[in-house]
DNA sequence: TGTTCATTTTGTCCTGTACAAAGCGAGGTG
DNA sequence: CACCTCGCTTTGTACAGGACAAAATGAACA
């Protein structure tokens, strides 16, 4: 049954964990792991094992720990995750408390998960979804739900392929219910994308369906889209408002000059918005408007149209 | 109206055009081109034109022309443009020779992309999709059109943000389409995904229509699955057939070691079957399917039946 | 017309070095 | 005691220049 792992080189662990290969030598360097072998002629060769461990510490650090401590340091790291508040969460303000309202449906969900059982999977989604209407759907039940399973792989309780699983079943209920929205033509005129590299296309879903369903004449855009074609498109389509979306797991070091240059980019009538989790990290600016929460989209937009 | 765009650094060229920062150091020194600046700190700024004539060669060679042929020429690409027939055409057979019968509907959909008219493209795809049926949308319609949109960006016709714009309609437009179809129940079971570092949703969601549609069991996993998840992924859910696409930007040189090293992982009873656009450039193995064309997926299934 | 072999092309990996921006903590000030 | 400033440390990313193997090409040959 269990097929020992081949071990990866050090492009592969690259595209499998996000890590450039500098980092990832740099990390070797200094901390002393991971420590991959060598084939013959001197390549490193990941054990699958430390990639493993390498995915982990990669969302650990998206989470706010520092890689000094999770790299250098060995399986203590396994107390940190047990702990699954994050140090970061202290943010804003104390708005994020209210994380296992949808206890019961979070863990039928993971059960479902693990068993792989696809069709009961779709029906408890679409059932909380007829029940609790798509706004409340998104913001109650999706949202910590998605946290719930990143933290359930975290504590290795399931999979990867599980949790692909899970994001696909999510996608596909939300464009599912965005399909029988009828278009508004009503505005704002919302352009919604991300910048290259970026991939998190649930967050922007579940901000897409929140805008829609409020009205909003959204405009997909797809993911990784160049910053200049951005500003292409958003003249071309007379947008009001820009969203973009930032995983937690998008670079800090590049997210600050990225949104600078775009806020200059687009014309200045055009507003910007910055969700997702890693607009936390996100200095405040003129002409930008971060939103750390689902509700934070809803009240922009009423905002918004009280401006008008 | 012009914004003067900013130069980027190695970084962002790599997200922006999918080419190594190694790639593009050496390119650089080999064939003098790229020719970027340097900032007060001696590294690269890549001036946007550029970044447009790389992202431009990196298309051409994922049609097969050579690095060393368009890297060092200059302006007489745009020769080669216009020849839009690619070298690798000749595949198999010569099947692939009814392009232009869709031509009146591609014409208006490139004409509405220009325009920025999202309602007014919405309709034509989903009558298009009405008028033909979903299987022969997708084969005749889709597959021409996806082709068409491509080369239409290539000859400075429409803009990248227009391409997302159609992607991402076409995406809505399938996935609308496949939700509306009732989960079979009967085999084959099939899982679809990509490979880390490989987004070709597209190519996925149109075999997954054909497949389901012939009342086939698809369990969609989203896109970048790792390989041995993806193992873990089949026996799980006890899979008939593993279905991965493959477009032609993925690099030739880790594409057939990585799809061995995945036929060996699966277990032998799993069918293998690869399409999309860079399936051709891969060689015959035991127990692969390569499948250049959406016709062949369905043929594939169909003999898959009939073995049972 | 098709097959084999030598040569060129080309992407990717290596080592070792360097530096700036972000994070952190000490110390001073209201 | 809270808050701000400043210097030190951490950390990601960039550079040069060399190396090599797999893929593509074209020539020689059957």
């Amino acid at each position: 049954m269990n097929t020992p792992r081949p071990p990866l080189n050090i492009g592969s662990v690259e595209r499998d964990t996000g890590l450039g290969k500098d980092t990832l030598r740099a990390w070797e360097r200094r901390y002393g792991f991971p420590t991959p072998d060598r084939d013959e002629h001197g390549e490193r060769l990941y054990p699958a094992e430390q990639v493993d461990r390498l995915r982990l510490i990669k969302r650990l650090i998206d989470l706010g720990y520092r890689p000094g401590k999770l790299v250098g340091a060995g399986e203590e790291e396994l107390a940190l995750l047990g702990a699954q508040s994050m140090p970061v969460a202290a943010t804003t303000d104390g708005e994020e408390i209210a994380p296992q309202k949808a206890a019961p449906l979070i863990e039928r969900v993971l059960g479902e998960l693990r068993e792989h059982d696809l069709p009961a999977l779709q029906q408890t989604l679409s059932q909380a979804l007829l029940r609790e209407g798509l706004q409340r759907f998104v913001i109650d039940t999706v949202g910590p739900l998605n946290i719930a399973v990143g933290e359930a792989w975290m504590r290795g309780e399931i999979e990867v392929f599980e949790e692909h699983l899970y994001t696909e079943q999510i996608t596909t209920l939300l464009r599912q219910a965005l399909a029988g929205l009828a278009p508004s033509g009503q505005p704002p005129r919302v352009l919604l994308t991300t910048v290259p590299d970026e991939l998190h296309t649930l967050g922007l879903l579940m901000v897409q369906a929140l805008l829609a369903l409020e009205g909003a004449s959204c405009i997909p855009l797809g993911t990784q889209l160049p910053l200049f074609d951005l500003r292409q498109a958003a003249i071309a389509h007379r947008a009001d408002i820009v969203a973009l979306s930032f995983s937690a797991a998008f670079p800090t070091r590049q997210l600050q000059p990225l949104v600078g240059k775009l806020r200059e980019l687009l014309p200045p009538e055009v507003e910007l918005w910055i969700g997702g989790g890693g607009c936390t990290r996100l200095r405040p600016l003129a002409g930008l408007r971060i939103l750390p929460t689902l509700e934070g989209a809803l009240s922009a937009l009423e905002e918004w149209r009280q401006r008008r």
